[in-house]
DNA sequence: CTCCGGACAGTAAACGCATTCTATGGGCTG
DNA sequence: CAGCCCATAGAATGCGTTTACTGTCCGGAG
């Protein structure tokens, strides 16, 4: 038999339903009221044996005769026992949790990052705290440092990052706190902190896929292409923004500032922005939006705007995540492995502590590949009219 | 000044982000090698006071002197001391944390439920551990403990349950532990565990709101409606499956069996399933769609037969998450207040303890309305050609 | 001038579990 | 049959905080 084995979750030995054997046989303390949450002290007691012996038999990790195994485990089940994790964790053994920190859970360029996280946690037995910034980096900072309280055993802030000086040095601060304890900050798709940070990452190509995208635009002859949606001041925007422009001019198109229309990542931002766009005399023939959320609110607009895709204008978005797949027409977009990112993320955080401790530690980056996805929301400039 | 109150999380005073003092300064233990985790004792001896005065600035529960506090402030920073959440769990403070158990975090229904969750315990300084079961009662079951090991708060058990009786008996056994050790299972749109059982619950009406689905098909003239979808044995198809059935039965329209067809909760299957109806021989003027996603499946699977909503078929969905709107026509459906569920669950199971310890302990029950939005996938019987 | 109470600060005992040593049999080897 | 080693079980110690209890110092009332 082999000791020591933190286990995935799920499936466990199925505790005997011993159906409604309902708590009455209380008798561990020596208090005279309701029962009180019993410790391995009361269990050790009532199984007539050392504390020591029941750890044992409740970690797996060092031989217990089988009888007093099963004496160990009845009365565990009598006395309804419930290990204390914070007194595991206190007695040195991992919490076994990962954090991880995204602007909105329901969102589902977070919901898929926080999926793989949770997927990949659970896989090694550990639990997942998740919290929701809103936007806020105040949030993110505080939620940070909630997480070393706890001594998560990484922490993941996931998306992208405002440049802002006093807020990069502030989650510095806390990366190297955090590394300090042997817990790892993990940056998912956002730039890294500088050299001298101890951090691990995932990245994708924001700036590459961008280029594609719009060199694919621009080989099917389109000249002006609106780019639409992002917050500004967002690294992720100003990636793919740059890789937008990149393309541009490589191409030798004219880069007008009144095609960059920037905003946010919401549906509403783009149906609404993309209606005042279509009021304005601006003229393009394709239209760039931020990601597919704001694709798809472009694509309303323009529907209601009395405008077809692709044969009017054309249309590209940017995750690939489902609603890509589901709109009419099928969105053109990049694919970003977003649940293999959060995958990775813990992956990456982990991998010193789970494997040989005897490797260099590693300060690991880890990038991912997108592609771009053909679909049928863009066509060649020649079969339209444009738009004044 | 009052002291012991414990704050929402962000906006924090910041820390001063004294930039580079990049841990150099190593003095604490005894160790030779790299710093080690300072711990309150390391603070205390710094600040020339005593453990019991950090722990006093800590948590800002008794008076300490201003001078004094500064001091400790000082070396806290230097230091870059960072408390043990464990270490002050195992003190007798609340862990400040609640579970939330869900099928799925990317499914919109459970997102917003998480989202509403992760919210309310925030507000009330408390991080939130999230488990997806990914549909498999045993992961439920083994998360449920993990969340009790970890002295959560509350635990949050999510959506529909199936009957099994040996599942059902584990998780009352589970709910009985959890409670006493002051904890809650809060069963969040899933039916009681029995009276004996102490649990918290949010519900809401899915039998009267597909009461009222049908009942609006049916006033609309149609008589046999196809209802798609919903896992088989889960306890909101059997609620919702109810409902439909009841109104059926009062408008006497016949319940054909052929009408009924439940399968999945996904796009996926309300696509495959709608497109394998329609080749057979089964006729119906109307969809009812288990949920919105099943009906976006279903209405592109009608779309691509060439069939027109509402012209041709009526659909409808229930739950209202976001695609409901976003659908072309736009999906009539029933509300249903999902954040709200989620700030509820964690509301009742904590205001025992966050509010007067002397009020009864309470096994809240809250039921929240639902309603039925009207929009624009239910068209008059007689409009339209029917279908075969 | 003495006594008392208030404002602070320190001491030490939990909190519940893991783990390191140490002790005790019993089976085996030679 | 003596001496050993292995398999097990127990005793004791430490993990980092909080929190009763105890002081101690000081100013003002009597």
């Amino acid at each position: 038999m082999t000791y020591r084995s933190p286990r995935a979750i799920g499936f466990a030995p199925p505790h005997d339903v011993t159906e409604g054997m309902g708590r009455m046989g209380r008798q561990s303390g020596t208090d005279a009221d309701g029962q009180r949450r019993s410790t391995v002290t009361d269990v050790a007691r009532r199984a007539g044996v050392s504390t020591a012996t029941v750890s044992r038999v409740l970690n797996r990790n060092y031989p217990v005769a089988a009888a007093t195994r099963e004496r160990v485990e009845k009365a565990i089940q009598e006395l309804g026992y419930v290990v204390n994790a914070h007194a595991r964790a206190l007695a040195g053994v991992s919490g076994r949790t990962v954090g991880i920190i995204v602007n909105d859970v329901v969102d589902p360029f977070y919901a898929y990052i926080a999926r793989g996280v949770e997927r990949e946690a659970s896989r090694g037995g550990r639990l997942c705290l998740v919290c929701c910034t809103q936007g806020d980096p105040q949030r993110e900072l505080a939620f940070v440092e909630l997480m070393h309280e706890r001594r998560a055993d990484a922490v993941i802030v996931v998306g992208g990052s405002v440049a802002d000086r006093a807020y990069t040095g502030e989650l510095a601060r806390r990366a190297t706190e955090l590394d300090a304890d042997g817990a790892k900050l993990v940056l998912c798709g956002r730039p890294p902190l500088g050299e001298r940070v101890p951090t691990a990452s995932v990245e994708y190509d924001n700036e590459g896929g961008a280029f594609a995208l719009t060199d694919h635009l621009l080989t099917q002859g389109h000249e002006r292409v609106l780019y639409l949606g992002g917050p500004p001041g967002l690294s992720t925007t100003r990636d793919r923004l740059a890789g937008h422009r990149r393309a541009l001019e490589l191409r030798g198109a004219e880069a007008d500032p009144a095609l960059e229309q920037p905003g946010a990542f919401s549906r509403a931002f783009g149906a609404r922005r993309m209606a005042e766009v279509l009021r304005q005399d601006i003229r393009f023939t394709a239209v760039f939006a931020a990601n597919d959320i704001v694709a798809a609110g472009a694509a309303q607009a323009l529907e209601e705007a009395g405008l077809r895709v692709p044969q009017d204008v054309s249309l590209v978005g940017y995750d690939d995540v489902p609603v890509a797949q589901e709109m009419r027409p099928r969105l053109t977009t990049v694919h970003v492995p977003l649940e293999e990112m959060g995958r990775q993320a813990v992956r990456v955080a982990l991998r010193d502590e789970d494997e040989d401790p005897w490797r260099e530690p590693t300060t690991g980056v880890i990038r991912l590949g997108t592609h771009i996805v053909v679909r049928d929301s863009v066509a060649p400039r020649g079969t339209h009219r444009g738009r004044t």
